[in-house]
RNA sequence: AGUCUCUUAGCUCAGUUGGUUAGAGCGCUACACUGAUAAUGUAGAGGUCUCCAGUUCAAAUCUGGAAGGGACUACCA
């Protein structure tokens, strides 16, 4: 490298200088330098015995490659961590790997070409489980390496691993914490289920991004039909007669004639249908009742199956009827009907209330073997109430199969009909299901030639005259978060924690918790707390956690373990009792035997060896108090809990000598960071156990930021190919232009346009604008040994515009500091922005470029240097938290020269603290007035069109108060600078030579005037010069508004000087400038001598002259020029370093040049 | 489908408690500077503040409604 070779041979007492920025090569110098020195841990090592800064890091799964959204969350951890650890706070960052789980497993099915199925057949649970923990760890190396690039301090050497042993321990520890709460409980339940990942899901499964998708289902209303007898002494309802009686009546007149599908018979025709409607055809067959809402209004009504065109009295809500009736239809003629008509008649031949429908019976919809009466239990098929009912959809009456509703499931087992679930675990029909036994409900197996059986039952329904309605429906469902697979719901034996029972303690712990922002936890966070349901723990799967729960065989006595100890110290106990072998402690070899399979050998030799997955542990039977074997439970729980569990787990809590220190110094976080998605996930699981377990928020801050998009504002998605790679990104563009684009192009929780051009911009503007004023400063400082050995230069000492720099810049760490504090880096990165282009770069440096050439080594040019080496090294501490690389590289190019601080890295030393006293708001404010002025007198110039280099005699500016006066004229050298005129005039109002224009102050007059405002407006534009200065003079003046005296004074206007007759004027607000635009021959010719030493300089430097070479300079004799030369010999020769100036008759050899449009030639040598 | 949120210059974003010429950077055009020079500066053009209605003396800002984007919620049968 080549910066490697000029670190060697550059002098100690000079700054580096360089040829060119290359920011990706200063990071890997820079990353070598942290390696070598340790830097990382030094800062946190510096810190011992400071107040510890909390901090968690969220687990990744390193079984997928990162990407560039990672890095915008680690961006925001790592900047808060830096910017707390400089604030004198010690900050441990342990790294973590989440490493459980259905996508490890998912992963290595697909690898090996296995289904779940296959688990403990083709292969054993123990190799399927050796292999995932293989491959959880796949992509280490890339995190780590993208890790260490985007300069994300973290200790990746003594990460939490969640499936380490010790990890396992304290989540059973946790999970036996809560068992003796009462908070863990097994229970029946309809849970969202995914047949293509063979496990339930938990709500916040359900609830990440992207698993409800539209999907297009056959939905079927169907028909159920009244049952005619009472047979069978079942009991009758007094509606059911009516209701045939009701039909029967209506269809007398056309008994026998033919209409639609034929004669109509007086027996079918008084056939009655409840319509419900399903977008789940295929759990038809399981269903076991109707619900009706109790208040809904339901009508009977005449009319024909759309089908099959036979006649038909169907049942629906009166409400939706003309969902499926034609208003024109009602009561039209029935006679004309035909199987051709498209128009079905129709006409209401009774209403009900809901209530009134309960307990009537129907037939059953598809009867086969396996749905009978005794297999349902209870008492199906009968029309029963619940609140859910509404008649936005549907028709009111909704289809119930409980097994796979949660709804349905309650509502069913209020009024005890039973349950039939006629599909497997699998996802398709058992085998006692008729015609479509053993058909997936949907396509769980990617089959290509799969057959929607939805539609095969719609068909049978149409055919058999029990559909009303089959279309196409398009609706959003939830599908599984791992195999994009539609979800089913389905009645499930499963482990839930009571999460309901502390619903209000976390609700209102977290009001204490600070959110970034506000609304997600107010908004997103509060509302899912608010509708909590208790948090389903079973996973049933191979790779995870296994739930340390064991029971007898009939369920009466179980024992949750919480300790690796207790499980040896239980299974001793058992080995007594039942005479087993297993986990023999003191020879430190285990074996587990298990009744009648034989000993399966442990592969440890020391406890710590043991694992604590299955199948291993499965294999241990415990005992119980009263002596029976107990088995397993053979669930796994949620990976979340795992990584909501990594508080205590990273600690291996309380399992460790200090445990009890050691959780006081590390819970709760003060702070954590993770993407919003994480909101319902980590987030929630996080707080959800500091709750339960220690009555305690699990943060005390939280950063969620928004989601990384194209540049298009479209999701990055590698089907659709715009993924950002961030290892090609940080080695094109840095890691630190990566960083500062992502956090100041947006606030962290606003979701990100994610653009390279952003990137290339934020290194030419920010990062470019700093490197060429370090080099700026380098250069000169260099030239004059500039080491800061000097004595310190009070600042009271120093010239206005270095006092301003340092009052802008003690304003700046105010402002960051106060950003940074509040979570707010978007903002103080801005303000950094604002700072080192507007302030120091663009009129500082700019201004102040002759003070560090010209001149002698003394007391101003020493101002000068130590000014600018100021701004500079702070700006490098105020950055060092966002862009770790350049501020250590800029810190260092400084301090390694001057030893000004005795940190060897900017990460090593402390954050700068505002100095209040070197503020001066007055001195900002006259500051921003001669930028304005200057900008004002520039435009002028440019619209006249005379450059800048020909000086003007004077500006002209109207001040209307006394301080503006003040504060202008001591800024007055700077402005004629700045902008080449010899004097500034003020004019204190002289009535008639300044045209005023008057402006109404809406704001305070708004108030008092209300509706008179307009007018009042009109009447103020319209004061005549001679009006306002009387207001000026009396402070007072007496408007009449409509017809009536109103007062106002100087307070309620703005008087604005507009323009100066005879004058070039601008202005800006109320600030007017006016310029003299007159080119007396004595400044044209000022203006001549400069236009030579423009030209001469340039000749110098293509030239090649050195910045220090003297010169002689033979210039043609020429008329209008003559004069300039002569008069400003002196001038022109210091400025050209010339020892002297000839005008010569005629010049041989010279160069041409052009000056004020005419040529003319030019010699210039080397006077050696 | 509902709830929340967003929509300001070609692009990325500011915009205080409503107050009258709506700002910045990039890009574009022109110019200047030429001892920071593969830098730098200045000026200019560019806006129906998504649309419609309302409240108000006054709306980018407050209230409705619409359209489009995003997030969230929902087994809605």
């Amino acid at each position: 490298m080549t910066s490697d070779h000029r670190t060697r041979s550059y002098p100690m007492n000079k700054y580096k200088e360089y040829k060119g920025l290359n920011m990706p090569s200063i990071e890997q110098e820079y990353l070598a330098k942290w390696k070598a020195e340790h830097c990382f841990e030094e800062s946190v090592k510096l810190r011992d015995g400071a107040e510890p800064f909390v901090f968690y890091e969220g687990p990744p799964s390193a079984n997928g490659m990162p990407g560039i959204h990672h890095v915008i969350s680690r961006t925001l951890k790592d900047l808060v961590c830096r910017y707390k650890t400089m604030q004198g706070f010690q900050v441990n960052r342990k790294a973590g790997w989440d490493t459980h789980g259905l996508p490890v497993e998912l992963g290595v099915e697909k690898e090996l070409g296995i289904t779940k199925e296959d688990i403990g057949k083709k292969i054993s649970v123990e190799d399927y489980n050796k292999k995932c923990r293989e491959v959880v760890m796949r992509y280490k190396d890339k995190w780590e390496e993208i890790t260490e690039k985007m300069g994300y301090w973290v200790d990746m050497k003594n990460p939490y691993i969640t499936f380490d042993n010790k990890y396992i321990e304290t989540l059973w520890w946790a999970l036996k914490e809560l068992y003796n709460k009462d908070l863990l409980y097994k229970s029946v339940s309809i849970q969202p289920y995914s047949p293509a990942a063979g496990t339930g899901l938990s709500s916040h499964e359900l609830n990440q991004p992207g698993t409800y998708k539209d999907v297009k289902d056959t939905t079927v209303v169907a028909m159920f039909s009244l049952s005619r007898m009472t047979s069978d002494g079942v009991p009758t309802n007094p509606l059911q007669q009516k209701l045939f009686e009701l039909a029967r009546y209506a269809w007398e007149p056309f008994v026998k004639l033919p209409i639609g599908g034929g004669l109509v018979e007086a027996d079918r025709a008084a056939a009655v249908y409840f319509m419900a409607w399903t977008t789940t055809p295929w759990t038809l067959p399981s269903n076991c009742g109707l619900t009706v809402g109790p208040n809904i209004d339901y009508v009977l009504v005449q009319t024909f199956n759309p089908y099959t065109h036979t006649p038909a009295n169907v049942i629906l809500a009166k409400a939706l009827l003309n969902k499926y009736f034609k208003q024109e239809a009602q009561e039209a003629d029935f006679t004309i009907y035909t199987s051709e008509s498209k128009v079905l008649p129709w006409k209401i031949i009774g209403e009900f209330k809901g209530s009134d429908l309960e307990g009537l019976r129907y037939e059953q919809l598809l009867p086969s073997s396996g749905n009978t009466r005794e297999v349902a239990g209870g008492d199906p098929w009968r029309v029963i109430t619940g609140d859910f009912v509404t008649t936005e959809d549907g028709t009111g009456i909704v289809h119930t199969a409980p097994a796979f509703g949660a709804d349905d499931y309650r509502v069913g087992k209020k009024h005890d009909i039973g349950i039939l679930t006629m599909v497997d675990k699998q996802g398709k029909f058992n085998d006692y299901t008729g015609e479509f036994s053993g058909r997936y409900v949907k396509n769980y197996k990617d089959d290509p030639d799969y057959k929607d059986v939805d539609v095969d039952i719609a068909v049978k329904l149409k055919l058999s005259g029990h559909a009303f309605k089959v279309e196409k429906y398009e609706h959003t469902y939830p599908h599984c978060w791992r195999t994009d697979k539609p979800v089913i719901y389905y009645p499930l034996d499963a482990w839930f924690i009571r999460t309901t029972a502390v619903k209000d303690r976390m609700i209102e712990l977290n009001k204490t918790i600070n959110w970034k922002p506000k609304a997600t936890g107010e908004g997103r966070f509060g509302n899912w707390l608010e509708n909590m349901v208790d948090w389903n723990l079973s996973r049933s799967r191979y790779w995870g956690t296994p739930l340390p729960v064991w029971r007898t065989d009939d369920g009466e006595e179980m024992k949750c373990i919480g300790s690796i100890d207790e499980l040896m110290h239980e299974a001793q106990k058992a080995n007594k009792k039942l005479g087993l072998n297993q986990l023999i402690e003191e020879d430190f070899s285990f074996n587990v035997s298990h009744s009648g399979e034989g000993t399966l050998p442990i592969q440890a030799t020391r406890k710590e060896e043991l694992d604590l997955h299955k199948p291993f542990v499965d294999n241990i039977i415990l005992v119980s108090d009263s002596g029976k074997p107990m088995q397993r439970e053979p669930d796994l729980i949620d990976v979340w809990f795992d990584s909501g569990a990594m508080p205590y787990a990273q600690l291996h809590y309380p399992f460790e000598k200090h445990h009890k220190s050691d959780i006081q110094k590390n819970f709760p976080a003060d702070f954590i960071a993770e993407g919003v998605d994480q909101t319902r996930g980590w987030f929630y699981t996080l707080h959800a156990l500091g709750v339960m377990l220690f009555d305690s928020v699990a943060y005390k801050t939280v950063v969620s930021n928004g989601l990384v998009l194209d540049k298009n504002g479209n999701k990055m998605s590698k089907r659709v190919g715009n993924v950002i790679d961030p290892f090609e990104t940080i080695e094109k563009y840095s890691a630190d232009a990566t960083r500062w684009y992502l956090i100041t192009n947006a606030s962290p929780w606003d979701s990100l346009r994610f653009d390279l051009e952003g990137i290339k911009e934020v290194q030419r503007k920010y990062f470019g604008t700093l490197y060429n004023t370090y080099q700026f400063f380098a250069l000169y400082a260099n030239l004059d040994n500039f080491t800061f050995k000097e004595k310190h230069i009070p600042v009271s000492k120093r010239p206005e515009i270095d006092r301003w720099i340092l009052s802008a810049l003690n304003t700046l760490i105010g402002k960051v500091t106060d950003s940074l504090e509040d979570y707010e880096p978007t903002q103080a990165g801005r303000a950094m922005e604002f700072f080192l282009d507007e302030q120091l770069s663009n009129w500082y440096v700019r201004l102040c470029r002759r003070r560090f050439w010209k001149g002698e080594y003394e007391h101003d040019k020493i101002c000068a240097y130590q000014t600018l080496y100021e701004c500079l090294q702070t700006l490098s501490l105020l950055m060092a938290p966002i862009a770790p690389f350049f501020a250590d590289w800029l810190f260092q190019n400084l301090n390694n020269v001057t030893k000004r601080c005795d940190a060897t890295s900017v990460h090593l030393a402390d954050y700068p603290e505002v100095n209040e006293d070197l503020i001066d708001f007055d001195l900002e404010e006259r500051m921003r007035l001669a930028q304005d002025i200057s900008s004002l007198v520039l435009s002028i110039r440019k619209k006249v069109n005379i450059k800048v280099r020909q000086p003007l005699q004077r500006i002209l500016i109207p001040v209307l108060d006394t301080h503006t006066k003040d504060q202008i004229s001591n800024i007055e050298e700077l402005i004629k600078n700045e902008v080449n005129i010899k004097e500034i005039e003020y004019i204190i109002d002289t009535e008639g030579f300044i045209k005023k224009k008057i402006k109404p102050n809406f704001k305070s007059l708004g108030a008092r005037m209300g509706a008179k405002m307009k007018s009042a407006a009109a009447a103020i534009i319209q004061m005549s010069q001679h009006d306002i200065a009387m207001l000026e003079k009396d402070k007072t003046f007496t408007l009449s508004v409509d017809s009536e005296s109103i007062d106002i004074g100087l307070g309620d206007v703005d008087i604005i000087a507009e323009d100066i007759p005879g004058w070039s004027v601008a202005n800006k607000d109320t600030l007017t400038v006016a310029l003299d635009i007159n080119v007396t021959p004595q400044l044209q010719e000022e203006g001549n001598a400069r236009e030579l030493v423009n030209r001469i300089q340039k000749i110098r430097k293509e030239s090649g002259f050195e910045v220090t070479d003297r010169i002689l300079v033979n210039i043609q004799d020429y008329e209008p020029l003559k004069n300039a030369i002569i008069n400003y010999s002196d001038y022109i020769c210091a400025e050209i370093l010339a020892d002297a100036i000839n005008i010569v008759p005629k010049v041989e050899d010279g160069t041409e040049i052009e000056v004020n449009d005419v040529m003319l030639k030019i010699f210039i040598l080397k006077n050696s």
